[in-house]
DNA sequence: AATGTTTCATGAAACGTTTCGCAACAAACG
DNA sequence: CGTTTGTTGCGAAACGTTTCATGAAACATT
């Protein structure tokens, strides 16, 4: 009998099976060893119940299998898909995530930023708000809907074209004088594009076409203000509305709804993101989806990528679109 | 110039400051050293942009500041604002979160828990499915829901004045025959007290009481089915539903809807957990609310409890009612 | 049979901390 | 002034891995 007070360590596995303690080592990294010091070796691991130490492993080899991710919160529903999809595209590869919530704080952000640090994670993937991030240079670091600079990837739905989407599913739903929504500070880089695509859409479909960009404040009363500027004679002088999230959307409605407006016989709308209610839910409006599983599996291959100048600066995935019910879709479409 | 290669350690900083390695990390670690030895060590730590390497700490002294916490996924609006509310408590206590997805999957339970052995957490939050979970017998290790055994904590909300809650409401808004719904195996161990509680209001409150445990399959077939039974001449003949979660309300509305019957007109729901959109958002219906903040606090301070022998068993925290539309709440109650 | 070449187990050194026995020195005392 | 007591910085050892130089054994070559 030996000490049996602590974990069993590779020095034990090597003293029971009767080898030398690189022999060991080597077992456990599934590096070539002569097939009767495999055997013997595995026996002992087996008997003993020997688990490596992997704090032991990350001080010498400086690999911790274990990646950062910073996100807003986990209650805005395309974050939870996030946060969600990143866990199973990480655990598929036997990594660990370390999950950060920021609140939106550029401070938190860093302050995050600056604890991972010192905790010697593999990766950081993050989206983020503040611009001025400063990450190690050598910390591979991948980052959603922003572009922070060449070096770090960007992964981002193709916005330009969820925006196009909008824009013809408003046309096709025969619509004639759209306008469009957001929250001033709410979202930079990526997003924007929305904006963008959208307005080529209504172009391209010949749609006037409206912008009303909210600063922050109390969003009820910002909601209010948009709308009675386009309230005459008992009702909107727009037809169809894009949303640039699914929140905007779902907090908007509540606005119409005190103003006594009917979604969507009064006025159509779209928003973006792809919020459902309890992951397999219906969809919170009608809305235009970030394929959050792909975006997620991209940003895990990129953070791991052996060769970083292999990495490209931007990458898009494509969207679709989803009827959640603030549209008044042909029937057929509607599930 | 000395290297300039990796990240400074704390013979580096003891160099510069021209004191003993110990006495650096004693500074470092706050333990008292002379006033002049502190100061020269500080101001070495900031020239030199000093991290500890927390892998080399956790080597050494076997404490990580890491939680393993294990939830079945992040977009049921209750497991993110339990993650969320976990995430805030740890990093108001400087520890890392390690998010661990399990799916509901008993096997992948297991399986993070064997992973984050070897990982060395200090500590585990659990809310699992699997109840012959094996936890190292010496890992501090608290339960959200589930009672899993002496030494081993579980942190609930007060399920029992929930269901009664629920009961008591749906008799103060003029329901005289209710029902109960619940999935067979959705919710063990703590969550059945909801039953029992709501069955003691109806007893209280002289309420007509019916019960449905559905089996596994597909839901919307049982809830069908289970309308279909107490629906006659064009009319449900229940006038108040209680659902063990929001879930279960929000799909079981849907078939209402498809029925042609209206909530809360034809009958009032009353869900359970709290379950908001976007976090602010409203409620998806009216619901006993779970305090996700106090749990969340309660199984950190319980998960990093020094004396464990002191850990309470099981711990109850106090649930409210929220109007969520689902109910004919007094017009006072409406938000 | 002698030499050159390849293979592969060995075990010491190193990773960056924490801890602890020790020495150095100051203060207090007789 | 010599001794004791108390304080505090010092630096070696240890934590459990990975890695690498070493050399023994096995095999191939002439």
């Amino acid at each position: 009998m030996r000490k049996m007070s602590s974990a069993p360590t590779m020095k034990d596995v090597a003293r029971e099976a009767g080898v030398a303690l690189g022999t060991v080592s080597k077992v456990v990294n599934g590096l070539p060893v002569g097939e009767n010091y495999r055997i013997r070796v595995e026996a002992a691991i087996e008997k003993l119940d020997y688990q490596v130490n992997s704090y032991a492993q990350g001080l010498k080899s400086n690999r911790t299998y274990s990646i950062a991710v910073l996100l807003p919160n986990t209650f805005n529903p395309f974050f939870a898909d996030l946060a969600y999809q990143l866990n199973l595209s990480l655990q598929k590869r036997r990594y660990k995530m370390l999950l950060c919530c920021t609140g939106f704080n550029p401070t938190e952000e860093q302050e995050y930023i600056n604890m991972v640090r010192q905790n010697k994670v593999d990766g950081i993937i993050g989206l983020t708000y503040n611009p001025n991030l400063i990450v190690e240079p050598d910390m591979p670091y991948v980052t959603i809907d922003r572009y922070m600079g060449p070096g770090i990837p960007c992964v981002a739905s193709d916005n330009y074209a969820g925006g196009q989407m909008a824009a013809e599913k408003l046309a096709d739903l025969g619509c004639r004088k759209v306008a469009f929504l957001r929250i001033g500070s709410s979202l930079t880089n990526e997003p924007n594009k929305r904006r963008s695509g959208f307005e080529n859409g209504c172009l391209a479909r010949q749609l006037d076409y409206t912008m009303k960009i909210l600063d922050d404040g109390d969003p009820f009363d910002y909601f209010t203000d948009f709308l009675n500027e386009h309230f005459h004679n008992g009702r909107l002088d727009f037809d169809g509305l894009f949303c640039v999230t699914d929140n905007l959307a779902f907090q908007i409605m509540k606005v119409l709804e005190s103003m006594g407006l009917s979604v969507p016989k009064d006025v159509q709308i779209i928003g973006f993101d792809g919020a459902r209610m309890f992951g397999d839910g219906r969809y919170v409006c009608s809305t235009i989806v970030q394929p959050t599983d792909a975006i997620a599996e991209m940003c895990v291959e990129l953070v791991l990528m052996d060769n970083a100048a292999l990495r490209p600066p931007l990458v898009c995935l494509p969207v679709s679109y989803a009827y959640g019910g603030t549209t008044r879709d042909i029937p057929a479409a509607v599930p």
